[in-house]
DNA sequence: AGATTAGTTCGTTTAATTACGAACTAAGTG
DNA sequence: CACTTAGTTCGTAATTAAACGAACTAATCT
């Protein structure tokens, strides 16, 4: 691996690695683990390649591999008369995150719903005082669902074709 | 405060507060007095209440009602010939969380650029294969941030007529 | 001025994540 | 059948975040 190729590769696992961590919620490690695969080649990348990159312990790593096989974020392969694993992003992966993501958007939609209930019992002049901007709100969650749906509904069909 | 309205907003204080804790990534205690102040009326809501309905100790409170007035989350107004200060959402404080969120997707946008560059020129084959997901994500973003930049908007304007 | 109220500051404790290392298993190799 | 390879398991250590309590300040009240 050339030198430049490297530096740019290891500063890239950190600053998606760190964007991971916050949007999927996962650990430091599997965040960068799961960074390094997104870029990497359709080939995959051993265990090794991963501990190498990354400079974790055995352990950590097979950990951490672990629970991205688990929520279904990377995969494997294997090949014939070769023990070694190779770990590559699941063909799925960035769907499931909007998924994920779809769900909550729903979630927040109930929260808001049961806000404004409550202060329209509560506190009729704040939710009258508030109404409009809590359309505003409501109407942009609503749209911002629609177009997630629409994304994950694109991509799956993306998908079907590519076999 | 009725036996109902309490349980209920204990409750709603939970769940947003969770909520409120994943998405503006502030301490649970912080998150739990936002979200209070949110299901409270405009008259605002003192030191002593917010300790009462939370439940934590008075050193806990004031740091955290300290960092959600430095970021801008909530303020207070005082009433003359009363030392309490009153706790209320602040004004912009909507609008405030959209342009967090829009600074966010902005990072991602960038980053996703760099991911695209990096797989284009070291994994060309695997970036010609996901050049189409890549574009509807991409599009995904920029549909997002378009979202979030006219929510702003509509929120800002409505304040200017709220005066 | 002494006492009370409203809130702050700071050093410590608690609790939870995260990663580690050493010992282990299971499969393939010479 | 001993040996290496590939990865796992489990108890432990390190780090970090979060909350706490006691002592303090600054304003007001009597």
């Amino acid at each position: 691996m050339s030198k430049s190729k490297n530096k740019e590769l290891l500063e890239l696992i950190e600053k998606l690695g760190f964007d991971i961590e916050e949007r999927l919620r996962l650990s430091p490690l599997a965040s960068r683990i799961y960074a390094l695969l997104i870029l990497s080649s359709y080939d995959g990348v051993t265990f090794e390649e991963v501990k190498e990159t990354i400079k974790a312990s055995k352990s950590s790593i097979s950990v951490n591999i672990n629970v991205l096989i688990q929520l279904g974020y990377i995969t494997f392969i294997t090949k014939p008369g070769d023990r070694k694993r190779y770990f590559k992003i699941a063909k799925y992966s960035s769907i499931l995150s909007l998924e994920i993501y779809l769900q909550s958007i729903d979630n927040e939609m109930k929260i808001v719903n049961r806000i404004n209930k409550f202060n329209q019992e509560y506190h009729p002049e704040k939710y009258i005082n508030e109404k409009s901007l809590g359309n505003i709100f409501q109407n942009y969650l609503e749209q911002k669902e629609q177009l997630v749906k629409e994304t994950i509904l694109k991509m799956s069909n993306f998908r079907k074709l590519d076999k």
